[in-house]
DNA sequence: GTCGT
DNA sequence: CGGGATGCGC
DNA sequence: ACGACGGCGCATCCCG
């Protein structure tokens, strides 16, 4: 249900359907109706306690079914699993009458829905970790001969210890490179230089997304039948690189918690900073942390590794 | 769709 | 041409 | 009853 309210466009519906997934599979205990699941879990109100209810008596759900059985919204459904493809350009598709990939082909596309239709197949396969690691040497010794001072970190489930991941997301920072001084000559264009090294040695093969803070884009390990796989490479600031770090190694449900312990004690927490809040709700300056068990410190509790 | 105001 | 709005991904 | 729900970088569209 979630999905489809998301490329319907409803984001925050989507939301709510996927926090009260959560909340129900984090429930230790079984669920014996809908009217407990509503009282029990947060996220779960009265809609979806009477669908909870619904499969618990028939084993499935009338409204999901359908969903399914509407044309327009399984061809939805799949147009989005386009990447570039989002609510709005399946939707215009879907009334002039586009109904499969190779439909789309035909249709007038951006750039970055022409890489998500080239490599639609390979984008949806997960990354075993052997290969990851593989990746990562790749990354990272392109990247120190450009400069040594350039510290690269891959985040992501990867980070975690996952047995495989969705895609690459590479965290990059600088000395050089701070609030201060973000135009400094060393670290002007530093992720253009990184991309062209990168795809010099034949590696990314292809853009989405290539600014001064942020890539987008397409790699490949170059040797005989590899597949394609996405890539993320972002550039911070020295002073948020440790936020960063332990922002987009996750988990989301990890950031949650540790956002939910901020807020108790008195702090903001973000990909960028952590700041004191004061009770008038008035936000102070950026606390400096060196590490992420710095973070923790602040927080007041035991630092975990990310793996943990 | 759910929650807080 | 340029500044703002929109779509999208994360 | 009603608004918030994360919010920002990049590509592209829109409009003056």
């Amino acid at each position: 249900m979630g999905t489809i309210q998301k490329n319907l466009g409803l984001k925050h519906k989507y939301m709510a359907y996927t926090t009260a997934a959560g909340a129900l599979a984090a429930y230790p205990k079984r669920i014996p109706s809908g009217a407990v699941a509503q009282k029990e879990l947060d996220g779960v109100g009265q809609k979806i306690g009477l669908k909870i209810q619904e499969i618990l008596d028939t084993g499935k759900l009338k409204k999901l079914d359908q969903y399914n059985s509407d044309p327009k919204i399984v061809t939805l459904n799949l147009l989005c699993r386009v990447t570039g493809v989002g609510p709005a350009a399946a939707r215009k598709w879907i009334d002039s009458g586009v109904k499969t990939i190779e439909d789309l082909k035909k249709e007038k596309l951006n750039h970055h829905q022409e890489i998500g239709v080239k490599y639609f197949e390979d984008f949806e396969k997960r990354i075993p970790r052997s290969e990851m690691q593989e990746i990562k040497n790749i990354v990272k010794t392109s990247i120190s001969q450009l400069d040594q001072l350039i510290t690269v970190k891959i985040c992501g489930s990867y980070r975690r210890g996952s047995e495989s991941s969705g895609d690459v997301d590479v965290l990059i920072t600088h000395p050089k490179f701070t609030n201060e001084k973000k135009e400094q000559k060393d670290t002007f264009d530093l992720i253009k230089r990184i991309v062209d090294r990168l795809e010099k040695i034949k590696f990314l093969t292809d853009h989405l997304a290539n600014g001064t803070q942020q890539y987008m884009g397409v790699c490949k390990i170059p040797k005989e039948g590899a597949i394609a796989r996405r890539i993320d490479i972002k550039l911070f600031p020295k002073e948020s690189f440790y936020t960063a770090l332990l922002h987009f190694t996750g988990s989301g449900e990890h950031n949650r918690q540790l956002s939910c312990i901020a807020i108790n004690k008195g702090f903001k927490l973000s990909e960028f900073s952590i700041t004191p809040v004061g009770s008038t709700g008035v936000e102070g300056a950026p606390i400096p942390v060196q590490s992420e068990k710095e973070i923790y410190d602040i927080l007041g509790i035991p630092f975990r590794k990310p793996s943990e």
